[in-house]
DNA sequence: GCAACCGTATTACCGATATAATACAGTTAG
DNA sequence: CTAACTGTATTATATCGGTAATACGGTTGC
């Protein structure tokens, strides 16, 4: 059964695409499987606190893109196979990045000091999963 | 009087907020000087084939941000001073590249591949604004 | 001064996002 | 078998983003 931790929604992008693109980060990151099995609609919706049409939207989009199946009735699993694997990880890495060096490159920030708050912020511990000790 | 040479609205996310995001970068690159003039919102309406509603709404959150000032029958003006803009860009640098890398590390993206994707991209034609001679 | 422009406000309409409350058909486990 | 759970569909409501049409008051330039 997939675990949503760390996952809450944020407002500035539909809730529904937020929590297909968290699957699919998941996914290209290897800690959801093809044959897992996800929680229930309902399940996830009261565990992330978003309406079951919602959860269902995004489970559809999923669906879509190979990512699930889903059967009426039963639990839906994770059936993206390698290919499918490596294309959404191509996808995001390309669009993510392209996204930010297009905006980098507009606000004139040289190219030395982009990838160095890249690397800054890599390291800093507000990043994202850091822990103190 | 400022050009909006190279903006086109995409998908994805509010038109209004891609043109604030639009002068901000261009605040931040020196392309665009305190004392300039705006477009009226007419004539950018026309410009960018946008409705005046929506160009409306971008200079409202351009003026609360002390960016431009703007006075009932007159062209709005550029106002952003040195401290304001130094504030924009630290602000736009953080959050796009904080997030980018927040996105990369929940997919498991190694940190020196991470820098060369950005690097390679950053190199690439398809970027933004090259030309090819 | 006066026409042409400017920023601003209002009303109406449409689609997308999100919530809420049900309902129905298929699967699974006791 | 049956009860509990599953995915799916439907209707209604509210908000936001975007468009459209119109109106009003202030500034500018001839």
């Amino acid at each position: 059964m997939i675990s949503f931790d760390g996952f809450s929604p944020v407002e500035g992008s539909p809730i529904y695409l937020q929590i297909v693109r968290y699957v699919q980060r998941r996914l290209v990151a290897g800690t959801i499987r093809p044959g897992d099995e996800l929680p229930s609609r309902r399940t996830l919706s009261a565990l992330l606190g978003v309406n079951p049409n919602t959860i269902q939207k995004a489970c559809r989009m999923l669906e879509e893109e190979g990512i699930i199946t889903s059967h009426t009735g039963a639990k839906s699993l994770v059936a993206a196979d390698a290919a499918v694997t490596a294309q959404v990880r191509e996808e995001l890495l390309e669009y993510d990045v392209g996204t930010l060096v297009r905006g980098l490159k507009e606000m004139g920030i040289p190219r030395a000091q982009a990838l160095d708050v890249v690397a800054r912020l890599w390291d800093a511990p507000h990043s994202g999963e850091e822990e103190w000790p």
